[in-house]
DNA sequence: TAATTTGTTCATTCTAATTTGAACATATTG
DNA sequence: CAATATGTTCAAATTAGAATGAACAAATTA
């Protein structure tokens, strides 16, 4: 019951649009139309395609999938989808979901905005701020080196104003993100 | 005056790591340590690592600088230096500057969080909400589509569901841009 | 007007990142 | 245990996107 088989689409037509061989309809007109939505989404991201890929169409299931299908229904390789799966799960935008008499691994997409913005947020944007972070810290010190080695009084305040101002947006961007989170939840 | 001959540098000593072939100190730690943070950070939005570095080295640089510095300074290809200038001027990142007796353009980073998150905004994001939105009408009518043919109820709601899922999403981005340019006015 | 300077454009080249697929590991079944 | 099913890993191929540089246009100077 629960890997229901390719053929069984609901109504949708063919997708895929013209070119290559072998054309099958293993996307409706619907699943393809979502599954184009993420890929544009993911990719303002920085996120690759085939990850979009994954999650639109687990997106727009009513059973979660498993791994084969993924790759039979969206014609990718089964390392993409395996590399892919893991991505989605670390961000916490998929969950595995047991099914009773399989030996699969099914996954179903997570649907609310918060835990995915969470999640994007702890897993991709975080860490920059903390190496961004230190890297300031440096930056002070060579400012200060600057600001004396020249001895040029402007030169010192210009610099000084410069590492300050990047002080700043680091801050910024450390009160911006919890809001964010708060907005979306 | 305007155009200081790169010999001047101040204080900072060679930069550029080990490696090829001619070092010749083109760019002091400083300025070495802030482009290298700029490069970083725009990769994160998605922009290349060359306009990255123009903005760096505008960023912290006391007087204006021509195209020619940059690409000398830099070296990156007149190409890039271009294309670079015009996509900064584009995000508002980047001011052309009057510099009496000379034929060269000058421009300096425009340093001020608020233009900067404005112009990004305007120019990367919002045109991409705009083609979502188009988007979400078609999807809705696909959604429809797919609830009326399928006879089943369940798959209508579930279909309905998704779709309005997606719409709230995407109120949810229209919102939060503003705030987010607020926060950062 | 010819020569020079400055900047842009765009076809080609190069690079970084993604995707592939075969080899491998780990169950699971007969 | 052998055979099969499932999933992961990683070197190699592919692709998308950025950088290059030569050709061009426009402005300036001599």
């Amino acid at each position: 019951m629960a890997s229901r088989p390719i053929s069984a689409e609901p109504g949708g037509a063919v997708g895929v649009e013209a070119g290559a061989s072998g054309e099958e309809a293993l996307l409706s007109d619907l699943e393809l139309e979502v599954i184009e939505m993420f890929v544009n989404g993911v990719k303002l991201l920085g996120i690759p395609k085939s990850v979009g890929e994954i999650y639109g169409l687990l997106f727009i299931s009513r059973e979660p999938l498993p791994l084969d299908e993924l790759v039979s229904r969206l014609k990718i390789s089964k390392g993409s989808a395996s590399q892919g799966l893991r991505s989605l799960r670390n961000l916490g935008a998929v969950r595995s979901v047991y099914v009773a008499g399989e030996r699969r691994d099914f996954y179903e997409a997570v649907a609310e905005l918060k835990p995915l913005a969470s999640g994007f947020i702890k897993e991709q944007l975080e860490p920059h701020l903390e190496t961004g972070g230190q890297r300031l810290e440096r930056l002070k010190e060579l400012a200060e080196e600057e600001a004396r080695a020249g001895g040029d009084a402007e030169a010192g305040k210009f610099y000084r104003d410069r590492v300050e101002r990047l002080r700043k947006w680091e801050g910024k961007a450390r009160q911006l993100l919890p809001l964010i989170r708060r907005f979306l939840g």
